[in-house]
DNA sequence: ACCACCGTAGTAAGCGCTTTCTATCTAGAC
DNA sequence: GTCTAGATAGAAAGCGCTTACTACGGTGGT
């Protein structure tokens, strides 16, 4: 049988409702009283039972965490950061609060599941990184499960996804339009008329957003927008790779690619690489995320940065009440050009 | 208010056992029954109170996992692996587990606090990913704390991590030493002899058991092991660069370095750059671990690649009782040499 | 001295579920 | 037609905690 808050009480000669107080420390309890029961509960190993002492408060210290791809660092980044902030005071028992990170994959199904899962929960919070799948119907689902979530007393942030209309979530959102825009005019300014795109899954709004940036810098510079130079991929190396193939087939004489992000870069490197053109001299190749690996590739990868850890760290303190949301609660989180090697004038 | 299952039960006119059951499907209930309690459940968009069913049942579907840095992709591999193995058959309620990743940052405390929280929800299973520290005491504790765990009925399993003796957790170790050997011997056969070695952090079992395995290499071979070419340094790029220049002017004429970690390497590939000396030309250089971008790098890294994924997700399934531990409860999962572009013969 | 009050501690009523035990009903078995 | 076994469903007792609400001394004001 394991000890519980009774076995703790009769240890200490107390009534289990002061055991509880002394370790929820949110009643006054002579110190003498505390000692004694801190001390039993020592002897004892005592350990409090999650589950009951949720039932009876009607509150968790569990926090829920959606990635897509826990595998990413882009997404661990957030995970790590959202991590950090949510352990401090804000509630009860000094605040120790465990993370449940939800691995979606990207699929909506198991978004939902976990959702549901981390209500039954009872969740303190939840946060959703990342794009969100365009699908109306979808979309509606999600919207009624943060509804509930909320009306349940999670709080529920979005981080990196735009906001969840119809539902009192707060959202950091990432420009990535605005930043798919700036990767797109830098390399417009260096000369490149003929630029491939190498876009992530369809139907994702970070994929959308990302690629209407782009569109708008060729319109604005006036550039032909030829479809024949914008591919559809997955967000890892092995589409980068793949869709650059596929882009040179289609147009051996474009001179730069912009991939969905920087693990796609990687793989258009590659596959330049694998077709004997150098980067940045015969193409050159831009990223997005700015993840820690992108500075050390060779060439360093021109891309757009996004402050991950910032951005989860704050989503984490809304999440936990330290910090007020932005007003309206949205808020853009700006991605920043940072140019490197992998980019140059055309040849 | 929330709805409760004798909301439901009152909507489908049978009693909150009975709703109980179906959604436990653990009992026989008729089936139009069934049908009547599961349109009640979906009419008021019933979701199950975990905490509550947790308490009552004495058992939940939580599974902890254990990683030292959640935004590095050798633990969010195997983190990944492992919860895609967790989702499955062999408990209650369908079997919907969640995973609980927990992010250490390496530390003793804050690994030994993430074990407490756990065996406070009653974690169904707990995974320990990645090396152990070791410190005699933390390692009392852990075991302690590990044992207190199967005690309470969680299933513990070491992944990537040495056996804890005094506690029948089940270990899925990484033949580290094995793989510092095979990477060691590669360089020596390569005609290497004043080979720089960047480790990890003292007192870390993955750093140690890699070191033993180059020293036993340089040993068996008659390669004089110079204390001067040995730094540490943690698991992180900056290491590898900051390891690399302090080595080189410790010693410029080595010829070779073995990073302790993917990650490390690529530190030393820039640090070398950023001394003008060429890889593998100048300085060969060997990795550990075969992370993704570990092949794409330039020049793609020699390292030893290890099945993260494939233990983990072997770990998520012992965890689960799905596959019988290895006899004894221990098993060895050996690392491959692959020898790619950054290691050649000394100039 | 008397009363009001503050600081502590105990009592007990749940929190929402699971599960044992019991009750009922139907279908064969004889 | 009576009896028994099998299939379903309900009643009710908790699971281990939290938290009103209540009780009880000791203080300081008057």
């Amino acid at each position: 049988m394991t000890v519980t808050l009774a076995d703790v009480a009769a240890r200490a000669q107390v009534s289990p409702a002061t055991v509880s107080r002394v370790l929820n420390g949110n009643y006054p309890v002579a110190a003498a009283t505390r000692e004694r029961v801190l001390r039993a509960v020592d002897d004892l190993d005592y350990v409090l039972n999650g589950p009951a002492s949720a039932l009876a408060a009607a509150t968790s210290d569990l926090v829920g965490i959606l990635v897509n791809d826990i595998a990413d660092p882009f997404f661990g980044i957030m995970a790590s950061a959202v991590q950090s902030e949510i352990g401090g005071p804000g509630g009860r028992a000094g605040g120790e609060r465990l993370a449940v990170v939800c691995n979606t994959g990207g699929s909506p199904e198991r978004e939902l599941t976990y959702l549901t899962l981390l209500q039954r929960q009872r969740a303190a919070a939840v946060v959703l990184t990342g794009g969100a799948v365009e699908d109306a119907e979808h979309a509606a689902a999600v919207a009624g499960k943060l509804r509930r979530l909320a009306d349940a007393g999670s709080r529920v942030v979005l981080c990196g996804r735009p906001p969840a209309p119809g539902t009192d979530a707060v959202a950091l959102t990432f420009d990535n339009r605005g930043g798919g825009r700036r990767i797109t005019e830098h390399l417009i300014s260096l000369g490149h008329r003929r630029i491939g795109y190498i876009a992530g899954p369809q139907e994702r709004t970070t994929t959308r957003h990302r690629l209407e940036g782009h569109r708008e810098a060729l319109a604005a510079h006036g550039v032909e927008d030829d479809p024949a130079l914008t591919v559809h991929g997955r967000y890892d190396r092995r589409s980068g790779h793949d869709g650059t193939v596929e882009l040179l087939r289609r147009d051996p004489s474009l001179t730069a690619v912009v991939a969905a992000n920087d693990t796609v870069a990687i793989g258009a490197c590659a596959a330049l690489r694998g077709a004997g053109l150098r980067i940045p001299d015969d193409v050159s190749v831009a990223g997005f995320d700015d993840l820690p690996f992108s500075g050390d590739a060779v060439p360093a990868l021109t891309t757009v940065r996004l402050p991950l850890y910032e951005a989860g760290a704050r989503a984490g303190r809304v999440a936990m009440g330290k910090e007020e949301p932005p007003p309206g609660d949205v808020a853009t989180v700006r991605g920043e050009l940072v140019v490197r090697k992998s980019t140059g004038v055309p040849r």
